[in-house]
DNA sequence: AATCATATTGGTTGATCGTTCAACAAATAT
DNA sequence: ATATTTGTTGAACGATCAACCAATATGATT
């Protein structure tokens, strides 16, 4: 029998465990409930850890967000990007795929939750330096993804279009679309964003197409 | 001597001014602080008034942040809509005045406070329904003038573009675009995401001069 | 002058907040 | 075997939380 399975003795061979339940139980209840509605009892319950364990490993409930934004740092690849690039092949569909997996998020928590680190960004910009900057670093890494995407679609966008600049636009328009989705707990605010995001990109491609033809 | 000067005594004829201190304190640390984040006794402290003054006007916290909804409802009007149609007679440059009286407000609080009702939306959807309706409440007033204007623009923009869905695409940049404002605490994601709006409707006003080109 | 509705006061409630710590247990190193 | 490191326990801390209420004051009505 492994130490992990059905063992609430004190030990320390499950210590990586406890420090990844607490980040599991903390980013869950930071999204369903917000950062400041959370009580540090709340995390524990869920993660079913006792006080003294967590300080043993986040030194503050701020520093817990901290590694929660870690975390999603981590996981922004494997968990977002990969299966998007795996499904869509296609540079700019892979944009599409991409807000099509928010979609599924949105829809399977019946837009109740949204985009975790839009939730963490307005709430806690102001006021948790460190945290903010760990905000600020998963756009980046979003926005740098999604613009590695538009420069592969190459000619297919306009020379002049700024592909760091649209990608930036695009999590604009992503963040706006799931925040009225939550408020309205309807999915079409976010469909509409998109759609109106889409109907933005086929213009810039058919104005590719037509500078094509143009210059030869 | 007035009696609203100076004077701390226990004076009904001060009733609307202590409900109206309440509101004004409670919607400024709201927003500075976020809505869990921010103490009752803070918010008392800042209107300077007893809690049980607080307790009379508002039956609990909740309450107040509903009060607070209340207020942005009424104020949408005289304070925001009426000088950008003073300002700006132009149908469609009404909306990017609009936009960038939201830009004045990033600016001067070095984007540290964005949308206050973007902020309340994500913070209290999930769990505080009648604000939860306030907020959408809100959201559809502001949708709704910036519709009017849409629909003023005319043959401006083309036949086909419904001018509902693009009020709500116009409130999904914005949103967007304070967001990453505040999280980088700079105003260029923000006058990008608007930039990146202005570029769409560059393209709508072209394509409906082309239409109506083909159309005699 | 008496009455009444309106409003304010401020101390107090029990609950919960984030955090600490001394004692202890288990694994590893010596 | 012993010592050391790594983790865990759960009670307890002071602070703050939202909310309550009996006493009191004011202005308007009669």
């Amino acid at each position: 029998m492994r130490r992990s399975d059905s063992d609430n003795s004190a030990a320390p061979a499950d210590a990586a465990s406890t420090r990844e339940k607490l980040l599991e139980a903390a980013a869950r209840l930071f999204l369903e409930r917000g950062y400041a509605a959370t009580g540090v009892s709340a995390v524990l319950a869920e993660a079913g850890v006792r006080s003294g364990s967590m300080y043993y490993f986040f030194k503050s409930k701020d520093d817990l967000l901290v590694g929660v934004l870690d975390r999603y740092l981590e996981l922004l690849r494997p968990v977002l990007i990969e299966p998007v690039e795996a499904a869509t092949a296609d540079p700019i569909d892979r944009v599409f795929t991409l807000l099509a997996f928010y979609r599924h998020f949105l829809v399977s928590t019946n837009c109740r939750l949204g985009c975790p680190i839009g939730n963490l960004a307005l709430e806690i910009s102001d006021t948790h330096e460190e945290a903010r900057q760990k905000v600020v670093q998963n756009f980046e890494n979003w926005c740098a993804v999604v613009a590695g995407w538009l420069v592969d679609a190459g000619e297919r966008l306009p020379a002049s279009c700024d592909r760091g600049a649209l990608s930036r636009y695009v999590l604009t328009v992503m963040e706006g679309g799931q925040m009225q989705a939550k408020a309205q707990k309807r999915i079409e605010p976010y469909d509409a964003s998109i759609a109106g995001l889409r109907d933005h990109f086929n213009r810039l491609e058919a104005e590719a197409r037509a500078e094509k033809e143009r210059n030869g």
